[in-house]
DNA sequence: TTAATAAAGTTGTATATGCAATGATTGTAG
DNA sequence: CTACAATCATTGCATATACAACTTTATTAA
């Protein structure tokens, strides 16, 4: 893992600037690029991901919700406010007493089909502006860095299959 | 560019789940990476970018200084604020009355430098967890897909060298 | 010259994001 | 059985992000 660099290659790899910023900007252009369809079904791409990700966890405690789709508990919370006022999760007691249990309502799931729909569109769209073997390149890569930046954490299975 | 696919290669392709949201949990991985070295710093990362932006483009307006970090013009009037109230960056009037023209200070000049040190021990790091090769084959990902998305837009130069 | 248009920034509104602190429970050691 | 520790979720605080609407200036057309 650690590979041998010749001197150039360092170089190179420094003249090419900060991964942080690179990732930062073609995350934004591409949210743009699915926000584009999305707005048609009124969702954001983000609401978009975590419908998705109740109907395939089924009743899921937030924490696991979180853990799944790899964002803070905080911010879990926070964003299914908008999805639970617009009645499309639900949220009820869990097991526990200290814990609860999310869950997708008829009306989510509707919503979330008629959102999948769009999204096949945006999804497709991208694959034909960047080309389908660099999205296939650029996913391995991601997913690649994933494992490997992700500290070993048994309990985060692998989520929806689509965003 | 719209290259001839094999009907295995779509399947794969649709199997591999939604590039938005791969791309977004692998961009906050990455920016709590960074954000672990600049704390020590007491900058965000994204703040090291602006105060590196405004460094390298000098005195420079706002609207330009938007494209240049590809966010949008909101986004950089908020973002300048905080480092205003520390005194790192300075908006003057611009040649046109309507305009303004964005600057930094010494003391923003020193934060910077000393932020670009932590910078670079995140950056290695980054390249040791990831193996450099595979930060190189992102980062030249990231660049031809940022060129197929990015609208003509002349104006818009490279930017800083780093983040 | 005046009226319509374009350009530059800012603000309102809404979401996304995470850390640290808090509240509420549950589990455990003595 | 009680005091301490671990778990789970939420809240306070701060930032990031963008679209649409708005204000102010400049330009241009009539």
């Amino acid at each position: 893992m650690p590979e041998k660099l010749s001197p150039k290659t360092l170089a190179e790899l420094k003249a090419q600037g900060c991964t942080n910023l690179r990732l930062r900007q073609l995350m934004r252009r591409v949210a743009q690029h699915y926000d584009v369809e999305m707005v048609k079904a009124g969702l954001k791409t983000t609401q978009y991901s975590l419908l998705s990700h109740v109907l395939k966890l089924g009743p899921v405690r937030p924490g696991d919700l979180a853990k799944s789709m790899k964002v803070s508990a905080s911010t879990l919370t926070r964003n299914l406010k908008p999805l639970m006022d617009a009645g499309w999760l639900v949220v009820a007691a869990g097991s526990d007493a200290r814990s609860r249990s999310v869950a997708i309502t008829p009306a989510g799931r509707a919503k979330r089909e008629e959102a999948r729909q769009r999204w096949k569109v945006a999804q497709n769209s991208l694959n034909q502006l960047l080309g389908a073997t660099r999205v296939l390149a650029l996913h391995s890569l991601i997913n690649e860095s994933l494992e490997l930046l992700t500290p070993i954490d048994v309990s985060a299975e692998s989520g929806a299959d689509d965003e």
